[in-house]
DNA sequence: CGTCACTCTTAAATCTATATAATAGTCAAT
DNA sequence: ATTGACTATTATATAGATTTAAGAGTGACG
């Protein structure tokens, strides 16, 4: 028994024998190509013939002539252990399909041989441009083939800053929540910042020191306190925070994992929030902070943003409409208001 | 001012002048084609220009001349607001770079028109299938177009039947969560249900039936509850459950954020978890389950695996290895255990 | 009637690769 | 010397489009 013929799709040469017409005449009448001189009735039969035969051009085909493949990479450290990227992702996904590309997505897990394999493959692909992501603010290596295409950072940057990159601004965002505070009556503001090395830790505890310096507040170096573990730590760390002598009647957290160890360790000391303790987290991972049980209020990390600025700032870079490819772009942290504060 | 030339990447027919072969030559030579009788000598000759130059083969044309993408659509129905896609996307997307193919993936924001749109573009872009996934196990309508392509359905299934499809075992799921709590010595267990009408609430209703009927446990039909909200719904369902004169001693909830809601109201009735009340989650939203106070006993569900089935569905039925587009495949859903029970 | 201008249409080159058929060149056997 | 069998290599067709240059047909004008 022979198999089946896998009967592949109308060609425009098919469309072209059906209406009459040589392939020339219907690609100018499909591509609307100026000053042809196609007369109605011609354009018609052309039409009647690709309705009738389903026809549909093969972007392949056209992006082989065309010299531009219409995809850019986007290639990520990791992906599904955090539910950052989704939106980091919808906002690059979103301008480039106004813009007629498509994203190609590529996670490298961490590992230096794949992210290689993977530059290579999106290369070989042609992808007209890359975003390179990481789903928390900092540092990279990136690899030398990249050199290669347009290539934007997003929520990281190069060392030497040679590429153009977008990241949140920490220090901004941690002022504003801090002043927020500040403004709702608090002065003793607690900190549970994170223990590592990065820039978010160091941008939002410069931020929480700007916020108290503008306000004239004593900064009191007890009230800041570090934690290299998320809720856990959060608990331990709010824990030791209440029961200081002169306790806090406020606390900024690092993140929202880390605020979701304060509530425990609040509601354990039969402290409520916001009455007896305000408390304002960061990041906003909306499936923690707006389902905590007083929803919290935080400082939202600019994911959608920063894939929307990515993917603009490449395609302007394509398109050689810009030629900056050294800025290093910040974007605001919205403040979330809900119940916690 | 003439604008810069993008000089274009060296194609095939340059190695070939550099190399002083024809292009053919090149070919056999790059892709190691057989039988062809190629000395050693003029290989490495070949090799040698493709190093200088840095060749790279255009994969596009490569896909045109073979007739086949290397590509597979993958659409899903909204994206951001869901941390389950990441794990989806990735057993997918592992099961397809083992296979040489790339994810082009999609999301239509719910939306008919962008929905139809997405599809469009993707038989544009040759795909050579297309794995349809949604966020949650649901029922769905599958456009007419779809029919031009392998088509495997993830976490959803059409009313029909007419797509092969791949679904967590609900009720096993639920029936082996009840039986561990039944193993555990519980014998009024609590079920805080969704109220919507989804293959998930019915089939862990099964599940919770049948797993007290094997244990010859009498039901009592007041231990059911329903929510249609998540978290606030589960503080208030747990919160009543608890206040029955005979009150459950463990509970098993539809999901983790009802689990998480029910956390709040034992926490606020005194009640410690797992010595005084037992509580099984469901869906392993590791933000969530892992994080709580009490880490969170609960059934996964199996995302990954559900991505790397659909894939290897997928790829097997492109390759005419598989023609069975009927089957619909159930995942168990493994139980994951921390502190909670 | 020849030519120019204009309208409509198409042949052919191009994009970058793959794959088939064909062609030199060498050597042994008849 | 002719044929056959290899070996090594290349010309050519093909995939499905775009684009340039050229060709056919009509009418007007001198």
């Amino acid at each position: 028994m022979l198999k089946k013929s896998k009967k592949s799709p109308p060609t425009m040469k098919d469309v072209a024998k059906l209406a009459s017409v040589s392939q020339t005449t219907v690609s100018f009448v499909i591509n609307d190509t100026p000053d042809m001189g196609i007369p109605q009735e011609t354009k018609e039969r052309v039409w009647a013939a690709v309705n009738e035969l389903g026809y549909r051009p093969n972007v392949l085909a056209q992006n082989l002539r065309r010299q531009r493949s219409g995809l850019l990479g986007f290639i990520t450290d990791e992906i599904a252990t955090t539910p950052h990227a989704g939106k980091i992702y919808e906002g690059a996904q979103d301008v480039a399909w106004e813009q007629g590309k498509i994203l190609l997505m590529v996670n490298t897990k961490n590992n230096q041989e794949i992210k290689a394999a993977a530059i290579e493959m999106l290369l070989k692909r042609q992808v007209e441009g890359i975003i390179y992501a990481t789903m928390y603010h900092r540092s990279v290596n990136i690899p030398e083939t990249l050199r290669e295409v347009p290539t934007v950072l997003l929520d990281c940057y190069a060392e030497d800053r040679s590429y153009p990159s977008v990241v949140p601004q920490e220090t901004e965002g941690a002022f504003t929540a801090v002043q927020y505070l500040i403004e709702k009556g608090h002065k003793r503001i607690g900190f549970i910042n994170q223990a590592y090395d990065i820039p978010a830790a160091h941008g939002r505890l410069a931020g929480y020191r700007q916020a108290l310096q503008d306000s004239q507040i004593q900064l009191d170096e007890g009230l800041i306190t570090y934690t290299d573990d998320e809720a856990p730590g959060g608990y331990d760390a709010a824990m030791k925070l209440m029961q200081m002598p002169n306790a806090p009647t406020a606390l900024f957290c690092f993140n929202d994992r880390i605020a979701m160890g304060a509530y425990d360790a609040l509601r354990k000391l039969n402290l409520r929030i916001p009455e007896d303790v305000a408390i304002i987290g960061f990041d906003n991972q909306e499936l923690i902070s707006a389902h905590l049980y007083t929803p919290l209020t935080t400082m939202e990390l600019p994911h959608y943003r920063m894939g929307e600025w990515a993917a603009n700032k490449l395609v302007k870079l394509i398109d050689g409409e810009d030629e900056d490819t050294l800025i290093q772009h910040k974007l605001a942290c919205p403040l979330i208001e809900r119940k916690s504060v």
